[in-house]
DNA sequence: CCCGGAAACTAAAAGGTTTTCGGAAACGTA
DNA sequence: TACGTTTCCGAAAACCTTTTAGTTTCCGGG
């Protein structure tokens, strides 16, 4: 803590300009002689002169800050796309203002007004889930990107990860290995991210023109489903060599299961995952082939296109990200 | 998108008032005529008007916008501080400006000195680990609280976990329950987050005149330590009957491993975690009893700690914030 | 010595809001 | 009617910076 902050007159004063001239000699602009350049700086530097935000921020309209607006409780899939967007903006001299309306729609309401109010140049929307949200953009004063879950307007840019190719690149690889009997267990149906990969799978097989081992088995993200699935399957379909799992989590119960009933992995079962959430996915045994959603890029990518947005070259629609599998332990070859 | 927003000005013109009756009749202040408020705040609503924050703080001083500055990448330990923290701003109609220095203390300066320059009312410092770090309070024109990891000054006020009490917590809970050859399973000797676990657990050991069972273990936090930890402390003391891990990824692999090798959990060995990680501590067969340590509670703590060093009221000091046991099926009477 | 042009500098305006202070109108009292 | 009081409203200053549009200074050339 320390007394009143400096301001360009006390440095103009200090330096024994006029404050015109100070603006320019701290800018680095033209019209100065470099020793009242010198003698500006020093005073700047004397006074520990740091130019106020707000006074420039009211003048030239521009705050240089976002908005980083998350839908539910920055969660699992929040925290590495905001970091991206982080990442993104903090090259460029930007700040992030957080907001977190914690699934409350009112509450949302509220921190858009405010982050309007506080003048930002845009603003980046965070979904929970894949599923589309309501479009927040109407009438905005300023430009808007969805991350992670889309807008339910085409209209507004949106980034997501493409679950459909991702589960499409996994059962690839599992029928590369020679996997011909692969089973699915992923969430709740009402998900979708669980359609969308269970779509992707869907479509893999049907390029390969083989069936999928028994139906779809949709349940919770938890490690419990991936056990109580695990049990259910093995009894049921005792033949299958592979199985695409939804979550980390549940490939996590998976494994654990399978390991207990004695089926070796990868060797009589090859098992993948989804999310490549390293607590999980390099710590079971084996450690587990998954896909990863490069959630970090995504955010990155979206702080970027938000820039381009604020320069007036929007681009809109839904934007897919691909996903990248990552290959560990739980696959080997039939 | 939108054209131009509208200002007071506008508002104003619109109501046929002045700006300073308009200003007035917006912020509920006295002196305007009920019929003349009511024109006023027409207008406004017609026009969507939302007041400069901006121009409002280059007045006022006040931001209403605090910093949080996070040291090393926002992770495990620093979302639920951050979510505490948010929330209680959130109430205050405050704002969070998030900078992630990602442990280089050049971004950290950097980022500082953006912070300042935007004029925000206070600071949090978010550390990644209980070990102490360099107090950045120096000279700064605002109040700053650190959160998670203290300051090494002990000027500056710090909100961090009682991880001693926790332990001892912890131990306490194994004592009760008939327990009395403890062992300890921890991470790494270099992070005062063991040492002071460590200690609460030789205090409460002390207090009740018992032995330790071996020698702390020390290792690192993952779940492929608890495993082999587990192997090693069961061949060389068979007889130990309960076993207090540094953290739920320790513990979850210690579990596994002890159910492998045929102990049963928690009749012969009960088993205590560290961290409430929730993925872990419910998942794990069985679900972990383990130390909460409030994070999100801490977080919200410091942040209305800020609030009253922003006033004024400052509490200098490393405060140690409770844990919390939560006991789920891994301990059990002996 | 004067002029033209470039270089270096400054006064003033602009940006949006709040607050202070003074003025005007309305009203009650002597 | 004259005067004091209350109520309501508006002009202007203040916050801090950047930019525009001058103004002064300096120099070389005529």
């Amino acid at each position: 803590m320390a007394g009143r902050r400096a301001t360009i007159n006390d440095v103009a004063s200090l330096a024994g300009v006029s404050i015109a001239t100070a603006s320019k000699a701290l800018n680095g602009r033209q019209d100065v002689r470099d020793s009242t350049r010198q003698r500006v700086l020093a005073a700047a530097e004397q006074l520990a002169f740091q130019p106020n935000a707000l006074a420039r921020g009211l003048l030239s309209g521009q705050t240089r800050t976002v908005g980083l607006l998350t839908s539910d409780s920055v969660g699992r899939f929040g925290i590495p796309v905001l970091l991206g967007a982080e990442d993104a903006f903090g090259a460029g001299e930007m700040a992030v203002l957080l907001c977190d309306a914690r699934g409350d729609a009112i509450r949302e309401q509220h921190h858009l007004r405010a982050l309007l109010s506080r003048r930002v140049d845009g603003l980046i929307v965070v979904g929970e889930s894949t599923d589309p949200r309501p479009s927040v953009s109407r009438d905005l004063p300023v430009p808007v990107v969805y991350a992670y879950g889309p807008s339910d307007d085409p209209g507004d840019v949106s980034f997501v990860p493409d679950d459909v190719g991702g589960a499409a690149t996994a059962v690839h690889h599992l029928l590369a290995l020679g996997r011909r009997r692969i089973a699915h267990v992923t969430g709740p149906e009402d998900y979708k991210a669980s359609r969308d990969r269970a779509e992707g799978l869907r479509e893999a097989l049907a390029a390969a023109d083989l069936p999928q081992a028994g139906e779809t088995l949709w349940g919770g993200w938890s490690q419990r489903w991936g056990r109580h699935a695990a049990e259910m399957l093995l009894m049921a379909q005792p033949d299958v060599d592979a199985v695409f799992c939804g979550s980390d989590q549940i490939a996590a119960g998976f494994v654990e299961a399978a390991r207990e009933r004695g089926r070796r992995v990868p060797d009589d079962l090859a098992v993948v995952g989804y999310d490549n959430w390293e607590v999980l996915s390099t710590e079971t045994r084996p450690a587990l082939t998954t896909v990863d959603m490069n959630l970090e890029r995504l955010g990155r990518t979206a702080a970027q296109h938000l820039f381009a947005a604020i320069d007036g070259r929007a681009t809109p629609g839904v934007h897919r990200m691909p996903c990248r599998l990552v290959i560990r332990d739980s696959t080997a070859p039939a």
